[in-house]
RNA sequence: GGGCGGUUAGCUCAGCUGGUCAGAGCGCCUCGUUUACACCGAGGAUGUCGGGGGUUCGAAUCCCUCACCGCCCA
């Protein structure tokens, strides 16, 4: 029987001319969906539930976003691995999630609502994540439905989101174990503050961008020293004694509590201890010395505002100065700024300067090259604050994330990344998980009149005060939330249900694979390692597989602001969700960046194509007469040497596919693929089959129609992975193996010794070698300008035994491919009957064409070109034996083909030689 | 400043552990409507494999060095 499979029309003759994705690919992922084949536990998987499982937690993307190339391809690789799995029977679960992300989704929903005409702090807290879970509403399944477009075969009903309970549950249960652990701490502590989105931000979302400003150098005046009398420092000189520091912040003076020199500075040494009175404010601050103060920078004397500046707070802490803000959280002066409260700091800044050259205290102002920190969302610039905030100790965890990784638990694909993820482990700091915003987990501390802390994991909230006893209602939660990073760092097991200890949790945990962009290798991967480690006493995954950008066709990065991002669903609509998923992974290599354009995506749609008429032919050709029932291995006498060979063909491709995807080499994966169906299956065994269909022998018909459709089912299940509706649309139209399923998704992967034992190898090498010869005649007719459509008279002498052999069963098929009359003989001399002939010589054998009217001298050109080159050759073969050193040392492998080379390469030369001079 | 990656045909890239490794796709040129496919077929041209040193019988492939490009971290 030819099962006829629900839902499609399999009749080949309604296969259109031309694959048609947006007709046929939401059909295909509808018949999926339908047979419940996602889930590891869905009604249609036909999993092997002892083998081990297959997982890939997806890292979430962002709620608020659309699916953008990126998204793409990262999904079509996770998928593509998923799929392949699947088929290899093992369970297999890919977890498909959203995530919340604050300060983006704030970002959006604040501007959604500015259109009507509120703003987050007039809707206030309550009213804002009642308007936010709204807005989830409508905007939450958004990405989700783009992904299944492209035919992602995530399951779909475990699909997660970073905000539900699950996760609130993870959140909090995690945050009380670390603070039990005295991993969590609250502590004042100089953070990153965009004033822009009014929030900390952690290390990472600072970015570094060199800037060009101002060092200003301004006069500090000292205090007359106590005792000597008010004049006594000034009358030596008759004037004021003063000190020059350089700042590129002057409105931070009014934060000043000290002027620092270093201890070693002779310039400076004199005046250590004295005291300096800082401009506007009058605050009366010491000059110390520091190791830390650097001799070279302006002019060797710096001032010290502990409060906006790491490396002055440390100091300040040696020498126990206090510590001023001097900001609100707007980022202007506030009342610690004297007249200058009020305003915003770049206001300040300019009235101050203005001010102290008022005042001749402004010695300098220079052009400096610097580098300031930038807010990654907003682009505010980066306030250095000190805040009391939550704080994680993360250098216990990242010893345990190295370890995992150094003992080879976790694996970094590609290696080199290991390094980079060593390098940031290694100098981590402190991880403020405080957020200012409204929009997430919020932390799950509470605190009492007497400042006790107490955390708890309940969602109500604790009972009492975990130190005095008092009642609930007298303590007050944290208003904060936590960053973003933080529940996606529990993420590969909050998913399955961690805390409880879920039967998910037991079987699919830890993951297989975390396939990311190296991008988010900090971000993601080493907090999921790091809290994975630490709560759950394992590697969250054996495997982090990194990818790469995808880059426009000119190497730029996509973004919305350069216009030069494509959407991938435009490209679903006009190409197919295929075309580009094969486009994506034939043009990504491991970890690496890679340029998308027009005319890869055009090259992968037409790829398709071809594929989809090469089934059609196929289909379309079933000899009439077959037994109807189940396709059979194609055995037995009755194989000509073409199906030999596209059977070992077959069978090495299989293979090397294989061996691609184990090491996650996807895009030599696909490229393996297109030159296999391609170069192969289409360009000449669909050609060399042809001929033997139009034979009269049913047998021989029935063989090579098995063949050509044997083939063409491995090709496409190895080709599913990358192009899954396709694949599966030509599949279900080819007959059936006892004992598969409707679906190929499901279908068995094949199996590549399996496929070697089915080829005769010495049969192969012969049609190996008749390829070799027609394509040979191919080029001497082009070369010699004969006209494409006229049959030539041909003599052929062919030496090597097995493509004799082929010859023998495949004369009429190379007699069309070369488009010749051939007459085998079988001495070389009786090839000089055809006279002034065109000249074929390969290592098979040598062919004379009729040279039916074409130029006599643009052969002898031809045949002079391959002399050159064949001379080149041979001198080049003949020095390398002729060298003594090359025959002892190298391999004997080597040295035999070499010689063996030289043998025939000595007689091309010759017979080339003797063409010429006919 | 530290680290990583890249530099191979006009363009995009493949060439893993040194020995037919000088390749593919696109583009280009010449033919071609032989009923799977013009989203096609046949054929062709183009590279001192970034420069310089070294190791080796032999290097695009390993080592050193320089140059340029890109990215990451500070």
């Amino acid at each position: 029987m030819n099962e006829q499979q629900p839902g499609t029309d399999s009749d080949a003759t309604e296969m259109p001319k031309a694959y048609r994705p947006a007709e046929i690919e939401p059909r295909v992922y509808a018949r999926w969906l339908a047979a419940d084949v996602f889930a590891p536990d869905g009604v249609g998987s036909r999993a092997d539930q002892t083998k081990p499982p297959f997982v890939i937690i997806q890292p979430p993307p962002n709620v608020t976003g659309a699916l953008h190339l990126g998204h793409a391809a990262r999904g079509t690789v996770e998928d593509l691995m998923t799929r392949r799995a699947r088929m290899q029977c093992r369970p297999t679960l890919w977890l498909p999630g959203v995530d919340h992300a604050s300060i983006a989704a704030q970002y959006v929903l604040d501007s959604v609502i500015a259109a009507e005409g509120e703003t987050r702090q007039s809707l206030g807290r309550k009213r804002y994540l009642e308007r936010m879970w709204r807005f989830m509403e409508e905007t939450r399944s958004v990405i989700s439905d783009q992904h299944r477009r492209l035919g992602l075969s995530a399951d779909w009903s475990r699909e997660r989101f970073t905000m539900d309970d699950g996760s609130a549950q993870a959140v909090r249960t995690s945050f009380k174990q670390l603070h039990d652990d005295g991993l969590a701490y609250r502590a004042e502590k100089l953070i990153n503050w965009c004033p822009g989105c009014q929030t900390s931000l952690s290390d990472l979302e600072v970015i570094a961008t060199p800037e060009t400003g101002t060092l200003w150098s301004v006069r500090y005046h000292l205090v007359p020293e106590a005792g000597a009398g008010a004049t006594s420092g000034e009358a030596a000189s008759g004037d004021p004694e003063t000190i020059t520091v350089a700042t590129t912040r002057p409105e931070t003076i009014l934060g000043d509590t000290a002027v620092a020199v270093h201890p070693d500075d002779e310039r400076y040494r004199h005046l250590v201890g004295r005291r300096v009175r800082i401009p506007f404010v009058d605050r009366i601050v010491p000059l110390i010395a520091d190791q830390a103060v650097e001799r070279d920078f302006g002019t060797g004397a710096v001032k010290i505002t502990p409060g906006h500046d790491q490396a002055d707070l440390e100091t300040a802490q040696r020498h126990d100065l206090p510590i001023i803000d001097v900001m609100e959280d707007d980022g202007s002066i506030n009342g610690s700024g004297a007249s200058f409260a009020g305003l915003t700091g770049m206001a300040a800044r300019r009235r101050i300067v203005a001010e102290l050259e008022t005042m001749g205290d402004l010695v300098v102002a220079i052009p400096h090259e610097m580098v300031i920190g930038r807010c990654q969302r907003s682009d505010d610039i980066v306030e250095p604050r000190i805040k009391v905030q939550w704080f994680i100790s993360v250098k216990p965890m990242a010893e345990r994330a190295m370890a995992a990784v150094r003992s080879g638990r976790t694996r970094i694909v590609p290696q080199r990344y290991e390094k980079v993820f060593f390098d940031w482990l290694e100098n981590i700091r402190d991880w403020n998980v405080s957020r200012q915003l409204w929009w997430g987990h919020r932390i799950p501390a509470w605190y009492c009149l007497d400042g006790h802390i107490t955390v708890s994991e309940k969602a109500e909230g604790p009972e009492a005060c975990a130190i005095c006893g008092r009642p609930a209602d007298e303590l007050r939660q944290d208003e904060d939330i936590f960053d973003t990073w933080f529940s996606s760092g529990l993420w590969p097991f909050s998913t399955l249900g961690w805390p409880e200890a879920t039967e998910d949790l037991r079987r699919y945990y830890p993951g297989t694979v975390m396939e990311t962009a190296y991008e988010i290798l900090f971000f993601w991967v080493a907090r999921m390692m790091m809290l994975g480690e630490w709560l759950t006493t394992r590697a969250p995954f054996e495997t982090v597989l990194l990818g790469g950008l995808v880059r426009d066709p000119y190497g730029k990065k996509m973004s919305k602001t350069r216009g030069n991002g494509v959407d991938p669903l435009d490209i679903i609509d006009e190409l197919g969700a295929d075309a580009l998923r094969f486009a994506l992974v034939h043009g990504s290599g491991p970890g690496a960046d890679q340029r998308l354009g027009r005319s890869q995506l055009e090259g992968a749609r037409n790829f398709g194509n071809k594929l989809w008429n090469a089934a059609r032919f196929v289909l379309g050709s079933r000899p009439e007469g077959m037994p109807d029932g189940p396709l059979d291995l194609p055995v037995g006498g009755h194989l000509g040497p073409a199906e030999h060979w596209i059977l070992a063909r077959c069978a090495r491709t299989v293979e090397d596919v294989e061996e691609a995807y184990t090491t996650f080499a996807f895009g030599e994966a696909a490229r393996l693929l297109h030159d296999a169906i391609w170069n192969e299956y289409c360009d000449w065994y669909l050609e060399l089959a042809k001929v033997r269909l139009a034979e009269e022998d049913p047998a021989r018909k029935a063989a090579t129609w098995a063949v050509l459709t044997w083939v063409l089912d491995r090709y496409v299940r190895l080709l599913h992975p990358i192009m899954p509706h396709l694949t599966e649309e030509i599949w279900g139209r080819l007959p059936r193996l006892p004992g598969e399923p409707d679906l190929l998704m499901v279908a068995r992967w094949p199996d590549a010794g399996r496929e070697k034992a089915l080829a005769d190898e010495a049969q192969a090498r012969g049609v190996a070698g008749l390829i070799g010869l027609v394509s040979g005649i191919r080029n001497a007719r082009a070369e010699a300008g004969i006209e494409a459509g006229a049959w030539l008279p041909a003599l052929l002498h062919i030496i090597d035994p097995d493509t004799l052999a082929a010859y023998g069963t495949l004369a009429s098929a190379v007699e069309r491919l070369a488009r010749v009359r051939p007459q085998l003989v079988s001495d070389r001399i009786e090839l000089e009957q055809l006279e002034g002939a065109l000249t074929v010589l390969g290592s098979h054998g040598e062919a004379r064409i009729s040279r039916g009217g074409s130029d006599p001298a643009r052969e002898r050109e031809r045949l002079s070109k391959e002399l050159v080159e064949a001379e080149r050759m041979l001198a080049e073969t003949g020095s390398r034996l002729a060298d003594r050193r090359f025959v002892e040392r190298a391999p004997v492998v080597v040295v035999e083909g070499a010689r063996e080379r030289l043998t025939y390469l000595v007689e091309r030369v010759e017979r080339l030689r003797a063409r010429l001079r006919a």
